[in-house]
DNA sequence: GTCTATAACCGGATAGAC
DNA sequence: GTCTATCCGGTTATAGAC
């Protein structure tokens, strides 16, 4: 946040966190269909025109605050990731502090995954445009699995993990953004009581039972992420 | 279609289904977005005052062509579950005709999916508008059980069941509204594939080790089902 | 070439007359 | 039930300023 990934301080970066920033607590004063553009603009003190200069589309406003989370949640994270070695406990406090992080911005976060189903919107969280974002918060979970005492043979599953972890992430937002608790104690439970099942289902995965589980959730991990040409033929396995 | 569940066929009632058939003959066409009220509206040879007077909003056209859906996916399966007693046939033959019949509208169902997350949309498919569509689909995995060999002797199970395979089937939505495979065959593997782990699993969801996991999903779909004001304070379970 | 502003467009939605 | 006229807000075309 005090130091943007690239630092092109050319003039105008000042002006696109001061659009960012008015419009964020525009959308979490009034919610993001409440807020117009050309309130934002106005608010930012420039005009509307000069506001999508700088951002494509509403909609990217909220690309880019959550963009802006993921450093803040990686920021909140760096303590225990450092000090904790323990895969069960590394996992529960990342996955609390992505819930802490994003606390203020509940309302807001919604607006986020309404596209994440729609296909051929680009924000949608598994588009190429999306694709960075979500490979530095994939890495983040591959540093919970390598910093972690965690040993996992089977070489597919543990390069699968990290992604599987970051859809497991994906499932435990939505809750939340539908959790209406107070402090959203619901969400932290129920982060608490999954971390576990996770941690058991990762060691179960390895028994003859559930092979096949094993490779058809990692077989399908693997469809999801190929495009449509690459289609291969065997319809096996 | 021919013949829909409550016959009022008041005077406006064909002109509701006028409405409805030209928009999704648009729809179908050129897609949801592309598609505007004006244009329906001059279609279906009348104002868009008028459009408006039989639907709320634009997307209560795809909430009504929803609906429609599921009628067409009931009678698709009628065949299947007065002939078929095995349950995986019946949920694999299910689950297939769910496609078969979605298959024409397969870019005009991405838009229903992107309403699904967002909690203060009243047409998202958790919400209580939509409590009436959402239980005749539950009903139909009901009966896919019911009509079925399959002797579930855990009840808490049994009666959750019903809610499950409805999420299930709404997991296999989700993935085909991203397949782009010719003929959609990477959904219909999925499904096949699929079916059997569901089957699998719920034969092994008796047994010791993955009855936390049995519990835990249990209280999970109990969890989403509440409102929020009848939140237990118990943290255990 | 980077930025900013104004005016207009377009389409979803509503008000209110008939 | 149906229409016309209008609103409203996201978005764009375009013309200039630095």
């Amino acid at each position: 946040m005090t130091e943007p990934i690239a630092v092109k301080t050319r003039k105008g970066e000042q002006t696109r966190a001061q659009i960012l920033d008015t419009a964020l607590e525009l959308f979490r004063e009034r919610g993001f269909e409440e807020t117009t553009m050309r309130a934002i603009a106005e608010a930012a003190g420039l005009s509307v025109g000069n506001a999508y200069y700088y951002f494509r589309a509403k909609e990217h406003l909220v690309q880019a605050f959550y963009e802006r989370s993921h450093e803040e949640h990686l920021e909140a994270c760096r303590e225990i990731l450092e000090s904790e070695k323990d895969f069960a406990a590394r996992l529960r406090g990342v996955m609390r502090k992505k819930i802490d992080t994003a606390m203020p911005y509940h309302r807001l976060s919604g607006v986020l995954f309404r596209t994440a189903a729609d296909p051929r919107n680009t924000l949608n969280p598994f588009s190429e445009e999306s694709r960075p974002l979500r490979e530095r918060s994939t890495a983040l979970f591959a540093e919970v699995l390598e910093g972690s005492n965690l040993k996992i043979g089977h070489k597919a599953l543990r390069d699968e993990l990290p992604n599987l972890l970051w859809m497991y992430q994906m499932g435990i937002v939505l809750f939340w953004i539908h959790d209406d608790s107070p402090g959203a104690v619901r969400t932290y439970r129920l982060v608490d009581r999954t971390v576990t099942l996770v941690v058991r289902l990762i060691q179960l995965a390895k028994m003859p039972i559930l092979r096949p589980l094993t490779r058809t959730v990692l077989g399908l991990m693997e469809d999801l992420r190929k495009p449509a040409e690459e289609l291969s033929g065997d319809p096996e396995d």
